[in-house]
DNA sequence: TTGAAAGCGGTACCAG
DNA sequence: CTGGTACCGCTTTCAA
């Protein structure tokens, strides 16, 4: 009722109006003056729900956190809310949070999403191998963007991913240059990104003298003790630890001390991925910061490039940066992973 | 193009198809399957935005996190926003998510979202003092809760809150026990939430033989230890710290342990809210949990009522529950404050 | 430069 | 029980 009503007080036609306020050249300059002075006057606002349904849009950009509402909190998709929000303010489009545990039930909320048009692209995280999302939603041809990393090499599919090779130079060298000559690069197999991750780890630290190993962690609380024994029986020749994601390298520092160690000195720890909990562990972690925000903002941009036909310009090459703390040091002279 | 498309296939009315769809009485058993049927055929989603539209509505309720986007990783937050979007799941409704710093940009967020039916309700949080945005959204009549407290006593406006004197009891019981007579009272006094609690430590502390000094913050890095020092001069014979938000508990454990005191010994300290921090905190913190995600879920069964003109059920009584930790214990025998 | 009219995809009122 | 019709508020041809 809102067109209509600057319509009406000026004796004009909606459809004028409406190509006033949307910027039009085709009409007057006296009667836009008019029709512009009337809506500030009026304080009038378009119905967002009206424009969306007449263009074909939602306006509107979703991301779906994998695993409980409580997943909120990992700062990881903090990051990615932050980088997203910013950007989508600027455009003045609306940002959909949402979490759902894997299985049929998320499926079914992509569902809703894509095909009730609520949403005009979505952020997919946490891809795992054979992600049924992403079949979907390749099949629905709807816009979306990966983050973190593929699992096929499909060049199809968008994904936006750090310079792994980069980051994984960056961590070899520093342990390098402080004589560690065994490593340990620990994370989850389940999560594509991850399991590259500590790929590109393993396939680097050689070119720096080094070996790494593999090491796969669940996730579950208390499991860093655990893992920490049984680097020291399998692998005693291990002096550093990487943890490929957020809390892993805090985890181990925290196990580390709990056993009278000190992370830095018996064992370096260095994290793949930075957050606040690294800097308040005790000793405040060394970890390379992802430009994660960055890139969230630049995968909103992508969305709305692929919702509305355009090509998607090749990817800027984002690196990490070291933030050098506490967690790290000179190879012990004999290996102190007595835990 | 969705309903046209069933009915065409039916060879029956738009009308009848949206009817057996919307599961009113008034369609023969018969058709109403042979609907549904094709419905499921054709994987029939209603295009959300059509039907917004139509019904007036928005199927959205909206957060708006105060200060910079960072802002999404506040514990308090979280919590908000795992709490609400448990909720919205359940209706099938959109939560949008978004930040901004106090100001004209904030109001102008505000009057885009409420005036252009982006959102049915308004999730309000961190009010301040003559807060615009309560002042606009009253004058709009737009459905909104507050959460926290409200400055006004209005009682037209919902505010959510948790029962701050059963908390302050909690509190100022556990420390009376330990020996405590005169403790700090440690919050921000920009936000109307934390100058209550403060008020409430102050009030009841008294009934348990305890005063409550009352210390304000303004949330700075590197602020606790000027805070500890203070403190240990002006207030030599504060035993105990209540720190009434997020991290500011944990900040003065940080600072009493880098002067070598040991919370918990040296100086007690109880965090009002939890939050993981506290959990990883060194020692970890003793903390009053607050039903937060509870009173978020509810927040929206609110805003829906209102949005629908019915009336509001009487608030639940809100109480904290006290995770006990190692941040507290006995009051020294003399101040160790020394910092 | 302006306006009438046809949608966008639904819902709801009324007549049959 | 079913279908015609108007309408939600806006955008966009197409004529005038």
């Amino acid at each position: 009722m809102s067109l209509k009503i600057i319509a009406n007080n000026l004796g004009l036609s909606i459809t004028t109006v409406s190509r006033a306020l949307g910027g039009h050249s085709d009409v007057s300059e006296s009667t836009r003056l008019r029709i512009e002075r009337e809506a500030q006057r009026i304080a009038y606002v378009p119905n967002e729900m009206a424009r969306r349904l007449q263009k074909g849009r939602a306006d509107a950009i979703g991301l779906v956190v994998p695993g409980s509402p409580l997943s909120f909190e990992d700062p990881y998709f903090v990051d990615v809310m932050a980088g997203a929000w910013s950007r989508l303010e600027n455009y003045d489009l609306d940002f959909l949070v949402m979490s759902a545990t894997p299985g049929p039930s998320e499926l079914r909320l992509y569902r809703r999403l894509v095909e009730g048009r609520r949403v005009d692209g979505l952020i997919v995280t946490r891809v795992r191998p054979d992600d049924p999302r992403l079949a979907y939603l390749a099949e629905a041809r709807f816009p979306h963007v990966v983050f973190g990393a593929t699992p096929s090499n499909d060049r199809s599919v968008v994904s936006l991913e750090i310079d792994r090779r980069q980051a994984a130079e960056i961590i070899c060298g520093r342990l390098a240059d402080f004589g560690h000559s065994r490593i340990a690069a620990v994370g989850p197999d389940g999560m594509t990104c991850m399991v590259k991750r500590k790929q590109a780890l393993k396939e680097i630290a050689p070119r720096f003298g080094m070996t790494a190993i593999d090491v796969a962690t669940t996730g579950e609380p208390g499991e860093f003790e655990r893992l920490a024994t049984r680097l020291a029986v399998e692998h005693p020749d291990v002096t550093a630890i990487v943890g490929v994601c957020d809390h892993i390298a805090a985890g181990f520092a925290t196990a580390f001390r709990a056993h009278g160690l000190n992370p830095g000195e018996a064992c370096s720890v260095i994290s793949f991925g930075d957050s606040l909990a690294n800097v308040f562990a005790d000793p405040p972690i060394t970890a390379l910061q992802l430009p994660t925000r960055d890139m969230a903002a630049h995968a909103v941009d992508i969305l709305l490039r692929l919702r509305d036909g355009l090509p998607v310009d090749e990817l800027p090459n984002w690196v990490g940066h070291l933030m050098v703390r506490a967690s790290d040091g000179p190879a012990p002279k004999q290996t102190a992973l007595r835990a």
